[in-house]
DNA sequence: TCAGCAATTGCGGCGGGGCT
DNA sequence: AGCCCCGCCGCAATTGCTGA
């Protein structure tokens, strides 16, 4: 296969091609450039992020299905086939004959590899465990000190799946400071993050002397929107005391406070024409899924504010006028807020 | 007591890379 | 090629806390 046209072809379907690595095409090309172009033929553009209801009904029907052909017995024996030794052969015939690959990712315009693994964290017995409790905690710490990193032996040991074991270690493996806040972590994660952001600045344009100046004069206010996709990790061992995740927040809430503050009379008028027109946009979008939306993009429509303050101001718009919004879908709750909440704010103005 | 905010955490996607 | 593990980052729901 030559990698250089298979790259070439893709991009049509993945934007970002350039950035993956000679390895991960070379995984692609050989199924899903078909299969991309087979959904092009249908009109389906190949999907990003997660996985809609739709998407996930989908998989769970085309599992259904390829048991029921195959005569495999179980989901877990066809997507965990390495659980059952004795009957490896048989299966992996079985899925060979009646192309396992092409069955499970029918009907999603994705790459097959990440439909399977969707399928595996959906059917494993040991996954959606619910929260750790203390004694599991300490129990993960002292398995984790006897066989390392060994995390398929651990999920065994702990009845949890492998992945949820070992994001939970990388969690509480470092005694983390629990509670609120104190002033100088605070103040060391903002340094933290000027630090990288800088850095990030360097990285990007051929860095100017003049241009960087301004853009670290102007760091705090008007470039909020290169907070999206910061190193967190880094910032993490920066920090010292904190989780990345916690620090992830912690930033973000900042962001968000600095965004909303500032009780003036026109930054409440901004701040309600701001619901109105997140709340036409997001209507007129008509998607079905919240994981749908690009809020990139509608943070550059609405004028600049970076993506964590639209989804913050349209979950308190979620959680604070829509009844039950637990249960309704993405769409119902749009047209709840459109047809309520936009006329009652309007009238504000 | 309860709304609203802060903190925590379960689960998710994606890409790299090793092994067979 | 297929399979699996892992690191890293992201989303959003739950839990905890506080002050009015």
């Amino acid at each position: 296969v030559d990698l250089d046209t298979a790259r070439e072809e893709l991009k049509e379907f993945i934007p970002h091609v350039k950035n993956i690595s000679d390895t991960s095409i070379r995984k692609m090309a050989g199924r899903d450039l078909a299969r991309f172009k087979q959904f092009k033929k249908q009109g389906m553009a190949v999907k990003f992020g997660r996985f809609t209801r739709k998407e996930n009904d989908q998989i769970r029907k085309n599992v259904e299905e390829f048991l029921s052909i195959s005569g495999i017995d179980s989901a877990e024996k066809l997507l965990f086939t390495s659980r059952y030794p004795e009957d490896k052969e048989t299966i992996n015939r079985l899925k060979a004959k009646h192309q396992f690959c092409e069955k499970i990712s029918e009907g999603i315009p994705r790459p097959w590899r990440l439909i399977y693994y969707r399928a595996r964290k959906m059917f494993d017995p040991n996954n959606y465990k619910g929260r750790y409790t203390k004694e599991e905690k300490e129990q993960l710490k002292k398995y984790q000190a006897m066989h390392g990193n060994d995390w398929k032996k651990i999920s065994e040991l702990m009845s949890r799946s492998n992945l949820s074991v070992a994001m939970k270690f990388s969690e509480i493996k470092s005694a983390i400071n629990y509670g609120p806040w104190t002033k100088e972590e605070i103040q060391k994660l903002k340094h933290a993050v000027k630090e990288v952001m800088r850095k990030k600045l360097e990285m990007e344009d051929g860095s100017s002397p003049s241009s960087l100046e301004q853009s670290n004069r102007d760091l705090w206010v008007d470039r909020e929107k290169l907070c999206q996709h910061l190193p967190w990790t880094e910032i993490e061992t920066k920090v010292g005391s904190r989780y990345w995740r916690q620090c992830k927040q912690k930033w973000n809430s900042i962001l968000v406070k600095k965004m909303s503050k500032g009780q003036t009379l026109h930054r409440w008028i901004k701040g309600v024409q701001n619901k109105i027109t997140l709340i036409k946009r997001l209507y007129e979008m008509k998607v079905e899924d919240a994981n749908e939306v690009n809020w990139e993009e509608l943070g550059d429509a609405i004028g600049d504010v970076p993506t964590t303050y639209l989804q913050v101001q349209f979950y308190r718009l979620k959680v604070s006028f829509v009844p039950s919004w637990q249960k309704k879908t993405f769409s119902e709750i749009m047209d709840f807020l459109y047809q309520y909440k936009l006329p009652e704010l309007e009238e504000k103005l």
